[in-house]
DNA sequence: CATGAATGAGTTTTCATTCAT
DNA sequence: TATGAATGAAAACTCATTCAT
């Protein structure tokens, strides 16, 4: 039999790819224990409820892509550079697991998040905001509310995602850079 | 008694309150009539089922935004007056209409959209991207793909629009003309 | 405008079509008003509910049949043309009204016939009984309960129509008449 | 608790008696369900839709009248002794399961028919029409269309079954031989 | 008389969750 | 631990009937 910790990895990858295709209300329970392979009295032997899997699971690749991006990160760097690494290590995560990221920025998290997703979102957007933050006093970002160049910068990322999910546009990761180029022109002082 | 129109009309105001907190799937069809001050019968007397009154809705906005977008479009005008003139309307329409907004630009419509609904939407974005190529044309706008132009441009948007709805940023017209400018200059030559 | 009396036969015609192709039960009310070209509201004018419809067509087209059948009915001739007379009148019956014999033979009329239709069954069913008896009293049928000369008979008559109606004998008044023949033999003393 | 068998089983049960009695479009779910003593998700455990119910139940006991009449079907002996075997089982199911029967055969069973039940249906009634062109082949049976003797001999009987469901007639095995006789009278050449 | 919008109870069906095994 | 049958509340949807116009 597999270890536990494998069915419990088994469960968060079918109810991942099931979120992503139907959305958390418009997926069934009994359907993501299926797609896993485990019975339905399995699941909530590991996931106190639906609502406390999708947390699980938000939380699962909020911090996976938290890590990627900003383990390490290059603080000593220069503006250009820091933004350049972020979106490159943003896009490398996109292109390697566009289903993760195509939950967590494509869909609308309403009332089921709960707290906890909710701080570690709120902790992300700091760190981001502080990097921001230093790199106006630095001159080299526009003095807009740095909130701004924050939401313009994450969008337009998610836009050209999103333009790939419904098959306008095939990301690579040349595309992506050259937008990135495109980001920083907007944004630079 | 109000005109039969009324009613189809605070269905649909209802439905849009509904599904922009709580998404399509989230909410339930007695929960729109009631909202709408009907009964779950009569909801189902101007809308054939769930899924039509979301298209129903969705084209109705779908069509709004085209309309006070793109109605009197400056053709013969430069292209950075075009862009400012595209990105102000849909500014005003934001900003007036932010839960109409949401609702078509925050939320995955995901499977219930219809061949009508995506056709809409497949006709406004052929006819940004040909604003968008003829500006190419001229070496106002970069050479990357138009898809891209338009995707980063119109994600953009609604990063800053996302931001404003989760309390990050509070919208006003000068920050997203500022934001314009920004934008301009990420995808000009 | 239509005289009235020409709504509520409308009304009556579609009821027969649907009752027959879907059963009463699985008939909408809205859809008899709408295939007679009347509003919901008119059937209600005409008839007080669905259960007073489906008895006023059962008791009119039963009525229809009996005087088709039983007028002028041959009393002083013997039991073998009596016998034949029954069979065709009904045979004639059943071929210029198909729909309507379905309606009245091949259909479980349950729990929704009232006491008046019920009454106006078990008068025809007597009429037939004392017919039996008396050419029973001759000596011309078989000594049988006369209820089972009369199912029988009933029966094998509706037989044949159902055959016909699923397609599977195509009835013509020669093939019903060489059945006549059969069922005299079956029951002739 | 019970076998899960024993469930659908019941299931099964409490829908014959209610289809019998207010036929398919007059009986809701859940009442079948209290009926059976199970709720209704139970009763859709076991059977997908309530259309899917009733087609089970349909072959389920047209399997088993098919199964009483024809197994070990006597074809070597003469068309005589056959009528009267297929005869006398009917008789015998019908008069040990007369609810059965009364669904079976009393019912217009119009649209909800699935592709399979109408196979079965139609298989069994190849079989009766092979039996009587072997009959008619050996000058047995009259040269009428073979689907007409099978309509009229099944009318025939049908006939005195609803007889006795409308109580009419009560049905005893001596009654339906007697009738057995009269209809061979009916059909030999 | 005629309409058809409106109703709300009823229909079929789904689903998050539990629990006996 | 693991199962999956079982549940019952709630979902989407229908329909017989009414009533303001």
């Amino acid at each position: 039999m597999a270890k536990p910790a494998d069915k419990a990895e088994a469960i968060l990858a079918a109810a991942l790819e099931l979120f992503v295709e139907r959305g958390f209300h418009g997926t069934a329970v009994p359907l993501v224990a299926e797609k896993a392979g485990v019975s339905a009295g399995t699941l909530y032997h590991y996931f106190e409820s639906k609502e406390a899997l999708v947390n699980v699971l938000y939380r699962k690749w909020k911090a996976a892509i938290a890590q990627r991006v900003f383990d390490g990160f290059p603080a000593d760097k220069p503006p250009r550079e820091q933004f350049r690494t972020v979106w490159q290590r943003m896009a490398e995560f996109a292109l390697a697991h566009p289903r993760e990221f195509a939950f967590l920025e494509l869909h609308y998290h309403g009332a089921y998040l709960d707290q906890e997703s909710n701080a570690m979102e709120a902790h992300l957007l700091e760190f981001a905001a502080a990097m921001i933050k230093k790199a106006q006093a630095e001159q080299a970002l526009k003095q807009q509310p740095h909130e701004v160049l924050l939401a313009f910068s994450n969008g337009a990322f998610i836009g050209l995602f999103r333009a790939s999910v419904e098959g306008r546009v095939e990301l690579t990761m040349e595309l992506l850079m050259a937008a990135e180029q495109c980001c920083w022109e907007a944004i630079r002082a």
